[in-house]
DNA sequence: CGCTAGGTTGAATACGCTCAAAGATCGTGG
DNA sequence: CCACGATCTTTGAGCGTATTCAACCTAGCG
């Protein structure tokens, strides 16, 4: 699967962008192709802490990738109560899908200070066209959230909250390590939000939310102190809560879709430098 | 924007496949891209009712447009419950990510005589190659089941029983509309589920599901007779459940996508009859 | 040092669950 | 045509998980 030095330099130096390293955790991917992913980085932007990225109903809005900070989807309710969706971690694309959708039915905000860089809908068509296989990733992505939201309902309908809780836990652990933030073996990652981000995730209270946390510190099976988080027992932990990340990380082999079909490579180099 | 008389009939035609009338709801298509849509369902399949479509961990599957009956995606838990992640009606497209995914982390049953059109990956791609166009109607597609999960996602987090189930039956009145299959104004569409599939889709018991109900036909918003709803009271039942599905219903303006960018159309016919 | 946001704990309550049993409906076969 | 079994629906009663309300504690920051 190693394609060359070059790559494997790239692979393990931690200045990789996580978006790339996410990628690279599964799939093989040349210069070129590394090329036109940092081509996509071209337009970096900070937001703050506590800050909308995106607005209810808001329209023409970009796409985002995120390089640096945590934020969340969510969806305010009448009665004064959140919902969160999912959270956006280093590496993850905010509104993937502007290319086609007008308004989104949700909002985004930033947790910490966050650092995204913007791309346009026609970045990514051109994306898709001068690099088939990039297109395909950026449907592996896709495919990836969905499996992450379908494991979000799973938690909200049908476990208890404390399994609820590690198998969270267990999922922003994983999702974190692919893209060089939290340690394998110790089980070990910074999460810089509040219990209440937790309990807005979940579909539950704050305080219960408080107390299943106590409760899985008293099973020594995890360990929050200053904004970080240790997995004490992951095996543990994946047992409890039926765990299986596996999928996040599985992807056909590319290539061999690519060269089992019509599309016409010859462009490839068109619009790359 | 509307295109030609052609299409109108076709639009009105309750011959229409459903995912074709899905998207003409949206978007008008000229005669090629309807023929394309077409030859998509050329491999037309039935499954018998309550059997598997697809199995947990299953590889190498294909995708399968739905032109007829209900099936549904589900987890299977440990302790013997089930949760359902989504419903697939006509017009669905079932594991529309296999292009990319090698293995399903999910099951598909199908609840009534199923009858779908599978189709291949490479189908697929020859599909966004040779019609860019209805590649991001694909993507459109995609978007909408996101939206459709994170609906399902502040269901089973933050709403009550009460407010869940009403939100489910507006939603599934409102995709049976827009592929012809329900009335607009009164409400009336065929539900063929028994109760223990709402349970597991809202991750309620089916007795509470059950009381529910009985307390939405006392309040005289719904009715449930023989496998039918019928919605007394859209208006209201919007309001209680601050129902919002317009964003199932919007697609940017796909045409000038197209037009602004650099997609070569000149492709476009080359593979299309 | 005092303010504020976040974390922790207790007590009472409520929403939804489990267990249990009795009706309804429908297909099938006597 | 009715009887029967299977599946689904409905209702009651008691229980439990998670909620709400309230208070107090802790840490970080100006």
């Amino acid at each position: 699967m190693k394609q060359n030095a070059q790559i494997d330099s790239i692979h393990s130096n931690p200045d990789v962008l996580p978006l790339i390293r996410k990628i690279l955790y599964v799939q093989p991917l040349n210069a070129e192709e590394i090329n036109a992913l940092n081509k996509l980085h071209n337009h970096p932007h900070s937001f703050d802490e506590l800050t909308t990225v995106i607005n209810y109903g808001a329209v023409h809005k970009k796409s985002y990738i995120v390089t640096e900070g945590w934020a969340y989807r969510y969806y305010d309710l009448n009665d004064g109560s959140r919902q969160i969706i999912n959270f956006y971690l280093p590496g993850d694309i905010i509104s993937p899908y502007a290319l086609v959708m007008p308004k989104t039915p949700y909002c985004v905000d930033s947790i910490t200070c966050l650092k995204v860089c913007q791309f346009e809908p026609e970045e990514l068509i051109e994306l898709f066209v001068t690099q088939p296989k990039l297109g395909l990733i950026y449907g592996w992505l896709l495919g990836r959230e969905d499996s992450m939201m379908a494991d979000q309902i799973v938690r909200n309908g049908r476990r208890s909250a404390y399994k609820s809780v590690a198998h969270l836990l267990l999922e922003i652990h994983h999702r974190l390590k692919i893209v060089g933030l939290a340690e394998e073996k110790n089980g070990v990652f910074p999460m810089p939000i509040a219990q209440h981000y937790l309990s807005d995730a979940l579909g539950l209270s704050l305080v219960h939310i408080n107390r299943t946390l106590r409760k899985l510190r008293v099973n020594k099976l995890i360990d929050v102190t200053h904004k970080t988080v240790s997995l004490l027992d992951i095996d543990e932990l994946k047992k409890i809560t039926e765990y299986n990340g596996y999928y996040l990380d599985q992807i056909k082999n590319i290539n061999a879709i690519i060269e089992n079909n019509t599309i016409d490579n010859s462009q490839e180099t068109t619009h790359v430098a």
